[in-house]
RNA sequence: UGCCCGAUAGUGUAACGGUAGCACGAGUGACUCUGAAUCACUUAGUCUAGGUUCAAAUCCUAGUCGGGCAACCA
């Protein structure tokens, strides 16, 4: 029983349930989601879209999408976009139109000149290195700025003219006038404006003055009457701002949670080091599958559903933990063995001779499309006399707990016969490159008249029909389960894992793989989930594997590598 | 050294003063035309020390350990 089931829910939705009880919004749920648009979404975004989203649909709210756009240096339209299209492909619908904190820049403004009348904000004209200063340290108190005590009207003439343009970037910056004793640092007369003579992609040279993150959130939130700003656990610190500002501003008060962020093994979510994988062209871009960008992952084949169950899973605690990737990997596999259709794939090609399989002759055989949905029917796969086996599926010389083809042993080709190896042909260097075998024409469709069992069956391809692709072999980024240790001073690329992507070449798949779409996803039986790739083309087939499938005798081998 | 937050099997979580559950992982077995899926079983936990109480994972105090805060980033 999970935790859905039993009627539990997280410390946030217990929250807006004791709100609603409370009657503390009148009922109203409204949460919101507040990127940056300085990057794509990965992930760690996918946790907090599901619970912004998600509590806002379980208690009839509704979700804001609003961008936190509010410095100029670092954003651009192209993220809005992609964010945009990252959170459709999750399978969340915002409420109303996209929201910028930029379009509120007028009633921040506004809200600054109201706090300086009132004696509660002033223009700073110290250097940056001299407001450092001055703010002390954790354990030192902060000093008061020589500007602090100017009159209410030398700060609104002063703000008035860092709006006009009369001053440079770094020359003046507005401050909130709290306490520079405060125990609590972010309370240390926090800066409210800064001057960027930048052009901001949406409001272009309308403004030289940009308001802070701490500023902006919290009344952006009380614009759009927010209910529930739910945020992470780096946020708690400036929660006591949010509302100092909100509460001086005498506006209406949303209340902010914060939350643990997804810690993943294997991989890294910080903003930096996607960056540097990207930049230092580690990746292919931010759609490399191997990112944990939602772009990654839909690339790589993952759906929707999957990286929502996963999220649904996880929980959401205040604990920082990191969540083994093996459970994202479970709900994968989940999803797509209920929804993949079955398909016979070689990548790494043995060919295989029927010596009693009359030559130029094939035959059409039934397949099952997938056993876990009868509503998606068979197909049928061409047998011939000349075929392609997995090489690993072949072993002269097997160890005790092999089951697949050997010298003399006798296996079931899925769908198929039972086949034994006869023979095996070697090249000068000892390679083994071909098999010759018998088939038992009696055990057509795959099972023997006489009774007879065999140990394994395994998967095969016509060699006359078979269609000639590319696959890309994906595994973890790293092989340290957790590569956000690795000292910030140490390469830590070097720590990746050199066997994430392995490209091959001249794989061999069954005749009905020969038409397919992008983005199509199948099960290549008993190897994984496959999709095809943005890269693929007609003639030139390519797939990518999404997650292979769990894999007993893989494990065996590793025990013993002596095995095989 | 100041302030804020946290700590339950290997991992993620539930239990809201009253029998410490679940999932993933790992292990064993059953079944099997995918060494998959499915099913069954096993494994293993309340950070420490005090206190309150008939009763503490839960409340209190102290400690330990971990995270965050000293950008004109968010």
């Amino acid at each position: 029983m999970n935790d859905q089931e039993s009627g539990s829910v997280d410390f946030v939705r217990q929250k807006v349930e004791t709100d609603n009880a409370s009657g503390k919004f009148d009922g109203r749920v409204v949460t919101r989601f507040p990127p940056e648009p300085n990057g794509f979404l990965h992930i760690g975004h996918a946790k907090s879209i599901c619970l912004n989203f998600g509590i806002a649909e379980e208690y009839g709210g509704v979700c804001h999408l609003r961008m936190d756009d509010t410095d100029p240096t670092k954003e651009d339209v192209n993220f809005v976009q992609a964010i945009q299209d990252d959170i459709d492909w999750l399978g969340f619908k915002w409420h109303g139109e996209v929201r910028y904190a930029s379009d509120y820049f007028d009633q921040l403004h506004d809200w600054a000149v109201q706090l300086i009348t009132a004696g509660k904000a002033y223009v700073d004209s110290q250097t940056i290195e001299e407001i450092r200063q001055g703010r002390g340290t954790l354990t030192e108190l902060g000093i008061d700025s020589p500007y602090r005590e100017r009159t209410v009207e030398e700060n609104l003439d002063l703000f008035a003219r860092m709006r006009a343009g009369e001053f440079a970037d770094g020359e003046q910056v507005l401050r909130a006038k709290i306490d520079m004793e405060s125990k609590h640092l972010i309370m240390r007369d926090p800066i409210m404006y800064r001057i960027r003579h930048a052009e901001h992609y949406r409001q272009g040279d309308d403004w030289c003055v940009y308001p802070m993150y701490d500023f902006t959130h919290g009344q952006s939130d009380s614009i759009e009457g927010v209910t529930h700003s739910i945020c992470t656990l780096e946020f708690e610190n400036n929660r006591r701002l949010y509302d100092w500002y909100i509460r001086e501003l005498g506006i209406y008060v949303p209340e902010q949670t914060e939350f643990a962020r997804l810690g993943l093994t294997h991989t890294v979510m910080s903003k930096r080091r996607l960056l540097q994988l990207v930049n230092d062209g580690l990746m292919s871009g931010w759609d490399d599958p191997r990112m944990p960008t939602i772009r990654g992952l839909r690339r790589r084949g993952y759906t929707p559903e999957a990286i929502r169950e996963f999220c649904r899973r996880i929980g959401v605690t205040k604990f920082d933990g990191v969540t083994e990737i093996a459970l994202l990997e479970h709900c994968l596999r989940d999803d797509l063995n209920r929804r993949s259709q079955r398909r016979m794939a070689v990548l790494k090609p043995l060919k295989v001779v029927i010596e009693n399989y009359p030559e130029g002759e094939m035959e059409e055989l039934e397949a099952i499309n997938n056993p876990e949905d009868e509503s998606a029917g068979t197909r049928s796969v061409p047998f011939t006399r000349e075929l392609f086996i997995e090489r690993d599926d072949f072993l002269e010389d097997p160890p005790k707990k092999f089951y697949r083809l050997a010298p003399g042993r006798e296996v079931r080709f899925r769908y198929a016969y039972f086949v034994t190896c006869r023979d095996v042909v070697k090249d000068d260097s000892g390679e083994v490159i071909e098999l010759r075998c018998t088939y038992d024409p009696q055990t057509r469709g795959g099972s023997a008249p006489d009774g007879r069992k065999v140990k394994s069956t395994i998967h095969w391809v016509s060699a006359e029909q078979a269609v000639t692709a590319e696959v890309r072999l994906y595994d973890h980024l790293f092989l340290e389960s957790d590569p956000a240790t690795i000292a910030a001073d140490e390469e830590w690329t070097r720590h990746l894992n050199p066997g994430s992507l392995e490209t091959l070449q001249g794989c061999c798949l069954e005749r009905s793989l020969g038409e397919t779409d992008v983005g199509d996803r199948f099960q290549f039986e008993r190897l994984g989930y496959f999709c095809v790739d943005d890269d693929s083309t007609s003639d030139r087939p390519v797939f990518n594997r999404t997650v292979t499938l769990r894999d007993q005798w893989a494990k065996l081998k590793k025990q013993s590598p002596t095995a095989g």
